[in-house]
DNA sequence: CTGAAAGCGCTTACAG
DNA sequence: CTGAAAGCGCTTACAG
């Protein structure tokens, strides 16, 4: 049986308190040799804190819960879960808290979820994406339990969101720049915030600059290469396919670079292909891929920091709008003459 | 203020303990009017049960804990802890356990990380790499507390561990069997143990084959594209170069291919290539990548199932080694007459 | 200055 | 069958 601050009370004849005093260093002064004898028993004991115990009285464990984007029904870390929680995971160290990653998150359930989030594990929550959870969401607001939401709409959470908008303009400026007219679309899931506005952003530049929009140059994928690949087959093998297309994340944005590769279609000479996100992989891919960078690892962070101010009371921040930029690497290019 | 069970007990005039069993649905029978009033107060009071206060007294938390591999200063998290990851969230989810990973793990603190690990928050440890964490790791042994340990020496602590040795072998005698004899190796971090024994089985092949080992063709690196990219700098920017290399993992396999492309060496035609680990990436870069495979997601699963079933003190099963397999893509070819 | 006691929100033996 | 009580391991006002 482990020991309890009780064990040590007890075999230096002191009280609880003082022993408590003891170990927290405060904040009432123990007198220096009680302390030590304290610290000394403890050891002896291979006395360890219950820190559940203490986060009973205090509310806080210094957890920051995590709830992943569920794009299936198994959980699918891809890049951008990958560079995001390795940004929360960094930022949580240096502000000393631990990160909780909840798994069950039934979307049919609120009741049962919320008892998860709420169920004193976690100080806060950071949500990946705000996909089918706004009930969730809005209980939160309601209870004002702290929590920060990525990949959804600004306004009522707290939010730290990309320019999803300059970024798809920036992406089509330039495949329009090199002459491109007729653009397809690998669009992420509707449903999730980032793939839904970058579906509209390159909708509304499509006609803000007069282009015909052919819907089968746009389909759907879950923002992985599997699906990339899949989608871009549908998309470039037929007779009327686009010269260029902008793909909602990297991720499909490789898959699409199999496919062109798989039916011989060049790239960038016959197809050129802009992806979104800018993950370490795009510089390593062939062709390597032009695309619009967005910081995961900084969005991650932020969210970590904001999450924490609001938990402690600080700063009223209540959302973050990060930048983006083009990257110009090798999949896009001027369309070939017989294209136009 | 949220409300309690004692909220709901006054508010019926009823005890505490008939509350719990209501709530709870046992183990003590509750008459089905009382427990509708139950149920219909705690929804009126927007009642969540706390469950940190129910795993004081249950010893339970049902969070099963992850201490990541540190790298460096700060946590990377590569394909491998990603594939890890997935599988043991969505083993974890099915067992109805969430995953809480310790961020703060300091090698030198040993007493510190104890603090953290024992402190109630979790019911067992999975060890992503034992890497300069033993010390922890007998601490743990000797208290009997939960955990199991990948990429660790198997013996001591539990274990789910890949066969290393046979992967290599797999790999060296592919490159072999081309005809390949001046083979160089991207290693990994010396004291990650599959980074050492995939070494140490690299050297071992080497030898038994006769081949030289020169020591300039055997280059450290971090288990990046980074580290992998400068690492083979080294060893492919000088005249006497090998014919082949084997990389300690994908990632790294990555960057010596882009090294190679800086260059101007062309793979397979001059230089063949092998990685370890088949994560996503290998079979979408350019050439493709012939790699090991190992069951990052199934490793991930098992381990938290093994973790799972010794927290419940189940079967004795102590350790776990998944078998590899070799995907030969495009990055392996004969070497050239002029080579040898 | 230090000890005895209340209490965090639960679960569960123990009485009645 | 149900309530009063003890207790999980702590923290911290409250007495002395």
């Amino acid at each position: 049986m482990a020991s309890t601050i009780k064990d040590i009370a007890r075999r230096l004849n002191i009280s609880v308190s003082t022993v408590s005093y003891a170990l927290n260093g405060g904040p009432r002064s123990v007198p220096e040799e009680v302390r030590d004898k304290v610290l000394t028993v403890a050891r002896e004991l291979d006395y360890r804190p219950n820190r559940v115990a203490r986060s009973l009285i205090t509310r806080r464990s210094h957890v920051l819960g995590i709830i992943p984007h569920r794009s299936s029904r198994d959980l699918i870390l891809g890049p951008f879960m990958q560079h995001v929680l390795n940004g929360i995971l960094n930022e949580a160290e240096l502000m000393m808290q631990h990160v909780l990653i909840f798994t069950r998150c039934d979307e049919k359930d609120t009741a049962g979820t919320m008892d998860q989030f709420l169920g004193g594990h976690v100080d806060g929550l950071v949500f990946i994406s705000s996909d089918g959870l706004e009930p969730v969401l809005e209980e939160l607001r309601h209870r004002n339990f702290p929590h920060v939401a990525l990949s959804a709409r600004r306004g009522a959470s707290p939010t730290v969101t990309v320019d999803n908008v300059n970024g798809v303009e920036r992406a089509m400026a330039h495949l329009y720049g090199l002459g491109h007219r007729k653009i397809g679309h690998l669009r992420g899931i509707p449903t999730h915030y980032d793939g839904w506005e970058r579906h509209e952003a390159y909708s509304d530049f499509m006609r803000r600059h007069g282009l015909p929009i052919n819907p089968s140059w746009i389909v759907d994928g879950r923002f992985t290469p599997f699906d990339g690949r899949c989608a871009a087959l549908k998309i470039l093998d037929r007779p009327d396919r686009p010269t260029a297309v902008f793909a909602a994340n990297d991720e499909m944005a490789l898959g699409l670079l199999e496919a062109a590769r798989e039916l011989g279609i060049s790239v960038p000479s016959q197809l050129s292909v802009v992806g979104f996100d800018d993950s370490p992989h795009a510089a390593l891919c062939y062709p390597r891929l032009t695309t619009v960078r967005q910081p995961l690892n900084d969005i991650g962070a932020a969210a970590a920091r904001m999450l924490l101010d609001i938990i402690e009371e600080r700063d009223p921040v209540t959302s973050l709008r990060f930048g983006t930029e083009l990257v110009i690497r090798d999949t896009t290019a001027r369309p070939t003459e017989d294209q136009s």
